[in-house]
DNA sequence: ATGAAAGCGCTAACAC
DNA sequence: GTGTTAGCGCTTTCAT
């Protein structure tokens, strides 16, 4: 609480606290190796500093070291799900490891909200951007974006050659199918989206990948498509019972809530009825339902990381331009070996 | 991307190419209304900006000006649950709305983190700072804070007189009651959280208020304790069923998801044989569980905007300095009349 | 109607 | 070892 503003003190007020000059201050504030200051002096500066309760004042050091330390991280859905809230952990956890601050913004896809964040980040010339989308898809970069560093997290624009981090969708689907297949699974429903998205194509690759590995042939009657929440589950689950399915791997842990309802409601259970695998690992659902799903992670944080680790020449993009992250799978009840013949 | 950093383009650059003065271009750049430019000057400064593609530096203005345009706001939990993404939208919202930008830093109430991110936030000299914590609890400050203005969010600090915005649980737990009161409830089990905070003190309140109100009389041995999540909901069914319960109110909507599977595992049904009513308004939870599941919504976009409303000096803080927000009741499909008799 | 110049708090040569 | 000084990009009197 200032009371009524008694202006901030500076490196100027601890120097003359002191009795030396601002540049000694400077170099004891940051610590300067190459600068030979006498300990008395030193410790001189660290006691005013105390003292007088002296902050460094960051806009002016990044003023004249001509670039900030800000990192922009534009989110299109912060609340909706945990997987932006991630991505922005991610971000920060290794931003901060190299001295740099997220600069967040929220634009719920609002265009408006994207110029304007952008314009925000650029005027407080951000060593770059991330820019990322909560469900994993390709989008069209806002103009602004070509006047900074950036990377694509979670998403991609297939004309531009911006580096992006994205999770592998095809080892994901691979991963998901091969929980079933490893506990005797043969006929495997698939409960994809009805959204063309990568998430569709990788997740259905990765299912007859894993099929083919196990020398299982493909049957296109198996894999129908729903809407990805609860309610595309649970109508679903008929059509593939149906079909004599013996486990059933969901687009996503949502999709799966959905079917442990419709389940039920058969009468049947999970897992010694039907075998159930999610996709995303969305901890309120997957880690509480009754049997715990057993699903594929969506690498939320990792992709946050990633885009840092690449925008600030940590890592090097990938050839294509395209980071893949993996999906590792998560183990819960939901599956157990299937029923003999 | 800049090609080799060719240096930013300043405002003395754009005042070059214009032919004007330095002063000048601030002055249309601001919009500043006292100042009297020539309509020619004025249109040559534009089209400079425009060429060049210039961007203000808001640090170099911040600098000067003595103040930034950040308000900084510390999370404990950004991504376990969707409340801090509620928070940090409206209080985003409400920042922008007058010019000031957020700086997030999620904690995981990790005390290092916590101080690191103050810190950093004291270092950018922040207009104030919002701390926040993912459910409504009290909480001890850390040292820096006193250092800036500062609002609570969805926590508050007793010995202090920091002002806070938080949640009016007593009011919620009353809405909560009054839901199935109005159904033609009688015998309505409270499951309340094994936590001792705000909210199970208050909803508590609330709900013995609404039954008063209707004239009901209070039956302790109505409500049970249960951990705040869904194997709490499915373990207390059974102790509420044995009492002749007609309709149960929830502390909060995993709870209510863990009861919806109890109830099923009896072969009863919601909303037939018991009526439920959760809290939170959590979206993936409450609308999309079997039946969708009535509950009262915790207000967390309107703490955040509020909080910062409360720090920008729009809105008086409350006299006891804690402004309590309205939690308001969503009618979805699990509540019907009571069964007669 | 426009420009010159003095700083804002700090860093980095360079001087002593 | 420590001090002096010239900016960083901008706003803002105060001249003209």
């Amino acid at each position: 609480m200032d009371e009524s503003s008694p202006r901030a003190v500076t490196m100027r007020d601890v120097a003359q606290a002191a009795g030396v000059s601002v540049s000694t201050v400077s170099h004891v504030v940051n610590n300067k190796k190459g600068a030979r200051i006498g300990k008395d002096a030193w410790e001189r500066v660290q006691r005013a500093i105390e003292e007088l309760g002296y902050r460094p004042n960051a806009m002016a050091k990044d003023l004249v070291k001509g670039r900030s330390r800000f990192i922009g991280l534009v989110a299109d859905a912060i609340a909706s799900t945990p997987f932006a809230g991630q991505i922005i952990r991610g971000a920060q956890d290794e931003a901060w490891r190299h001295g740099y601050v997220l600069l967040v913004a929220n634009t719920e896809g609002n265009e408006a909200a994207e110029t304007e964040a952008l314009a925000m980040m650029l005027e407080h010339k951000v060593r770059g951007v991330l820019y990322s989308a909560w469900y994993h898809r390709e989008v069209e970069l806002p103009a602004g974006l070509t006047e900074t560093d950036c990377v694509l997290v979670n998403c991609f624009a297939s004309d531009s050659d911006i580096p992006a981090v994205v999770p592998d969708e095809v080892a994901g689907g691979r991963q998901a199918a091969r929980m079933l297949l490893a506990a005797g699974h043969r006929r495997i429903g698939f409960i994809n989206t009805t959204t063309p998205s990568p998430a569709h194509d990788g997740r259905l690759r990765g299912y007859r990948e894993a099929l083919d590995e196990a020398g299982v042939p493909f049957d296109p009657a198996l894999v129908v498509d729903a809407r990805p929440d609860q309610e595309g589950g649970f109508e679903a689950v008929g059509r593939l019972l149906d079909r004599g399915v013996t486990g059933v791997f969901c687009h996503n842990d949502r999709v799966a809530m959905g079917l442990y309802d419709g389940v039920r409601e058969r009468g049947l259970r999970v897992p010694d009825d039907l075998a159930v695998v999610g996709f995303d690992n969305q901890e309120v659902i997957a880690a509480h339902l009754r049997p715990p799903l057993s699903t594929v992670a969506l690498p939320h944080y990792e992709l946050g990381l990633a885009g840092v680790r690449l925008l600030l020449g940590l890592d090097e993009p990938a050839p294509g331009g395209r980071v893949a992250v993996d999906c590792p799978p998560v183990h819960r009840s939901s599956v157990t070996a299937a029923p003999p013949g």
